[in-house]
DNA sequence: GTCTATATCATGATAGAC
DNA sequence: GTCTATCATGATATAGAC
């Protein structure tokens, strides 16, 4: 829309910087004035586009998440399309609607989706009030609905285990996300190396379906009498 | 060892009161005020006994982190012991040995053992350098002796698969220790109540091993092949 | 809308008396 | 070892010129 150069404007570019710095250095160890540096724009341009450093966090938030969060709910509805009735979608398919758009967000190291992951990942972990209720409202519409789609896919497990498993999936799928770097630094081994972004959506979703159907606590191993 | 009141003394008051809030309000928004307050100790107390704030954040860390390492070693070496060598160890008995111990810290809700391991767990995502490589040193002897049991123990998965999936395994542990108040928040359903925590041992290990034996992405499922 | 300059405040750390 | 008082710094946020 813009006539005079290819650059986003002023406030996309603050959005920009932003999320990488935050998604690099952490939020609360990022400075309005590196953000503004790295944006090319000054101090008090975030104050005046988003009122305050929390508004620009929640702003940079908000602008993949609603994308996102309607890709996942977009791909449950095809799923439960093609099942004929929402009652009939496999376990599978609803994993893959909700991690798959978010796995593949992940992937993108030059667009900045995977910053955008990465700072999700671990706002979800932060403990400062604005930001849990910020992304409880933020997520609140998915999650309802997911948990839903989960318990009716899985008719005989109890709804509170699925509830439970859902998180775990959350957790394996939040580590992935940051781990490529972090196995590393973890283990000290070298773990693919290039290549670790392609392969992780299989190596993740296995992971995931493995532990989502796996036999209830305090039964018999392998009896599956879950189907 | 003291001989006067039944308190504990300054350094130990001051860890205690740090691992508190370190894990309620996070360490970056926790001042060294707000500490000693707590503690009942003044100010330059922190910086006398632990030289920084960074300094603190390690030693309350440390304080928890080597007992439990040694505990889970311990674990393991028993059951290599038990099972008349380190390769015939069941994948069963190693997630155990890891996690068991972990898990019982995390349940301690009075001694403050719950609060370490919700700190430890947001630590482990820190992006700050100095954390990194503090818990990498700390934890090193830990992860290639547990990475090595995995591997031994599925000698049928290739050994980076395993160590993507103890990876995985460690995402969906922390998320379980910081869960069960996120849980509520995310999903707005009371999942158990007072019960929770007797009960996340069960279901996060039934999820974990789940998991860790799930099909190799790419293969036939159930066919088991891969030698 | 964008900038310079500044206000206001809280932080981590230290000096030095006791 | 413990305290008071203070320093230097860096933070967010704003006022007001352009």
């Amino acid at each position: 829309m813009s006539d005079s150069a290819s650059l986003p404007d002023t406030p996309e570019r603050i959005l920009d910087a932003a999320e990488a710095l935050f998604a690099e250095r952490g939020v609360e160890a990022t400075s309005m004035r590196a953000i503004t540096q790295r944006a090319g724009a000054n101090v008090a341009a975030v104050n005046y586009h988003f009122g305050s450093k929390e508004g620009l966090l929640q702003a940079v938030l908000r602008r993949r998440l609603d994308s996102l969060n309607a890709r996942r709910i977009a791909q449950l509805d095809a799923a439960e399309a093609g099942a004929g009735g929402a009652a009939r979608v496999k376990p599978h398919l609803v994993v893959q609607a909700f991690f798959a758009p978010a796995i593949a967000l992940a992937a993108d190291r030059t667009g900045g989706g995977q910053a955008f992951m990465r700072l999700l990942a671990r706002s979800s972990g932060n403990p400062a009030q604005f930001l849990r209720e910020f992304l409880a409202a933020e997520n609140s519409a998915v999650m309802e609905r997911f948990s839903a789609a989960f318990a009716r896919a899985m008719p005989d497990v109890p709804p509170q285990e699925v509830l439970w498993r859902f998180h775990f999936m959350l957790g394996a799928f939040s580590y992935a996300i940051m781990g490529v770097d972090n196995l590393r630094l973890l283990t000290g081994v070298d773990v693919d190396g290039e290549d670790a972004w392609a392969r992780l959506p299989d190596r993740l979703m296995a992971f995931l379906l493995g532990g989502l159907r796996a036999p209830l606590p305090g039964l018999a191993p392998p009896g599956d009498s879950a189907s």
